[in-house]
DNA sequence: TTGCTAATTTAAAACGTTATAAATCTTTGG
DNA sequence: CCAAAGATTTATAACGTTTTAAATTAGCAA
């Protein structure tokens, strides 16, 4: 059992291979079996024997072997590679970071890498999203800022190219995807200002274009109506707008005497900003006026504890856009691989 | 010339292969060459007459012909390929993407793709490293957050690994790093504060493990030594304490008769935890006390306009480390890769 | 023993590329 | 016109893996 075996094609026997990583052949000669069983053994078929996989196993285990990359991927033609299309529109604070973490720890035991397809690999998304289809360049994609009609959904179906996208779209086909329920955040926003006695409340949506746009709305329009409140919904601003902008735009609106003295965030930035412009108005938070804002990052809290915020926990989503995306791959037909993420409530503090 | 070759091997001659990809040997079939032929006129061997180079070189073009990455990487034993070990200890502003991008940017038209190795691959940034280099999962590695004695820096070193650092070590070995230079940051910031008439000076430090750390002291002592003025190093907070933390901070050191009024902050976070403690205090910014800031996002001005900014470039920098880095992998030999970014000077508003 | 089936292992080919060495074609000097 | 040298192209093998089909071995009934 522990002699060495026949040659195979005749070459010297040297157990390190030439001193180099070991391989499959490391291990058949160590075994004494041939290349093929060793394969199999690791990949545990049923065809071969139990005490067969468990000694190469353990042999495989002992030698620190790592299967070549390279050769699995050019015989399965499988890459064995995620990629998350990088925004350019990142916003300030961390938000894709967080989701590639999240990423990052569902691919953890697997043999998936995350590679960065920043979207100027080519001009535009799609394109980027095309390139990487065509070259196969990985086994599925990941990207955010989803749209109703989103071209980058359009041609991943079309191809039936693997991927889950952050937010949802308005296509019949559907598809997979991780959201945020941003409809509950909003409802819940609203209704956390009314319930501090708020006499309008104003929502910073995020750009139009944007699917969890209407989802925001609906859920602020639906708890205003609900209460029978006043409410804003300013249209010169949006979540990109520059903070300095946003900041001049609030100090602004603050002057009229039906400005609102409620505020809804869906982003911490944009809470950071109205404070500012607020406070340059003479107005002081959590007295002369309220914001809820969703929060991502622990910034916001620890600058402006009077702030009410709702969580969205981004590197979860990550971690579940990751996990999704793997089933996805390995199983095409898997159904309901859609999800939506509630918010998480933190009791506010006052 | 236009007519098919002979057969390779006997097998069909079906131009587009199977429908698949085209490969060398798409290329090959074309154009009535053998695929070694087409292989060493892709890379413009010398040995192949010019008119064949350009031939071959226009059919690729035309069938949108990109070579397989695992072949290549297989065959060569390069995997085109550049890891970024990602930090758990990531600032709130999105630091890492900032660099991710420069590092994509300076990728773009080479074959190279970046692969986000985050340190919980194992527990340890070196462990990360060293599974990286035994594996062969990249041929180069970028990393921040760099300390005097850095272990991965060792560890690389020793192994030969190509890499580039985003700060500086102690080592007497000479190795490749981008580096912003702290010290000027930090002696012109207090020279700033100084010129702004203020009486005493502090500087919140990074985590002192960290090499930047010293540079930035040292700075800030020349330029307070210089001077002959009051100064002050906070012990208990750095910049990855907690903003909340840190605000308390700096509120209850307030209420003390010799607190500083001037600030240098190479965080945005944390100048606007200072601003935040300060306010707390009743002291309003620029009037009663000064902050100069690193700069690395449109964050803080846009917010604070009246905040004393010094930028740094985290995409330039992330653009350095990937060229360096390039240059590393391409001529092991290659010297000087090192570089300090000069801070860049946005004049004092007021 | 023989023959047959099931269990287990194996050889050979292939994925697409590049390196080595050999082959062919061209040119040139005598 | 031949040989040698130079220019250009080519066949073959190899990288490490998986797949297909074939071979070997074991188990068992006759």
């Amino acid at each position: 059992m522990t002699e060495p075996s026949r040659p195979q094609r005749g070459e010297n026997l040297d157990i390190t291979h030439k001193r180099g990583k070991p391989t499959l052949r490391t291990i058949a000669t160590i075994a004494g079996l041939a290349v093929t069983t060793v394969s199999r053994a690791l990949s545990d078929a049923p065809q071969i024997s139990l005490e067969t996989r468990q000694r190469v196993h353990r042999i495989a285990r002992e030698i620190g072997y790592l299967p070549d990359r390279a050769a699995q991927r050019l015989k399965t033609g499988r890459t064995n590679v995620i990629a998350i299309l990088l925004d350019s529109h990142e916003e300030v604070v961390g938000f894709s970071t967080s989701i590639m973490y999240g990423i990052a720890k569902a691919l953890k035991e697997t043999s998936y890498h995350l590679v960065v397809a920043p979207n100027f690999l080519s001009t535009t998304d799609v394109e980027a999203a095309e390139y990487i289809i065509r070259n196969h360049l990985a086994d599925g994609l990941i990207f955010t800022r989803t749209e109703p009609l989103d071209a980058r959904v359009r041609l991943l179906l079309e191809t039936g190219f693997p991927f889950v996208c952050h937010g949802r779209t308005e296509f019949s086909t559907p598809h997979p995807y991780v959201d945020y329920d941003n409809f509950t955040f909003a409802y819940e926003a609203a209704r956390r200002l009314i319930a501090k006695g708020r006499r309008k409340v104003a929502v910073i949506l995020p750009p139009k274009r944007l699917t969890f746009c209407q989802h925001i709305l609906h859920g602020f329009m639906t708890a205003v109506r609900e209460a029978g409140i006043a409410y804003e919904v300013p249209e010169a601003v949006d979540l990109d707008t520059p903070a300095d902008v946003l900041r001049d735009f609030i100090r602004n609106r603050t002057d009229a005497p039906d400005a609102p003295d409620g505020f809804i965030c869906p982003g911490e930035v944009s809470a950071l900003a109205v404070i500012s412009g607020m406070s340059d108005a003479g107005r002081i938070l959590a007295v002369d006026y309220d914001i809820v804002a969703k929060e991502t990052s622990r910034l916001l809290t620890q600058l402006q504890p009077k702030v009410d915020t709702i969580h969205e926990d981004l590197t979860a989503a990550g971690e579940d856009l990751g996990r999704m995306l793997l089933q996805r791959i390995n199983n095409p037909d898997a159904e309901e691989l859609q999800l939506l993420l509630p918010p998480q409530i933190n009791f506010p503090v006052g």
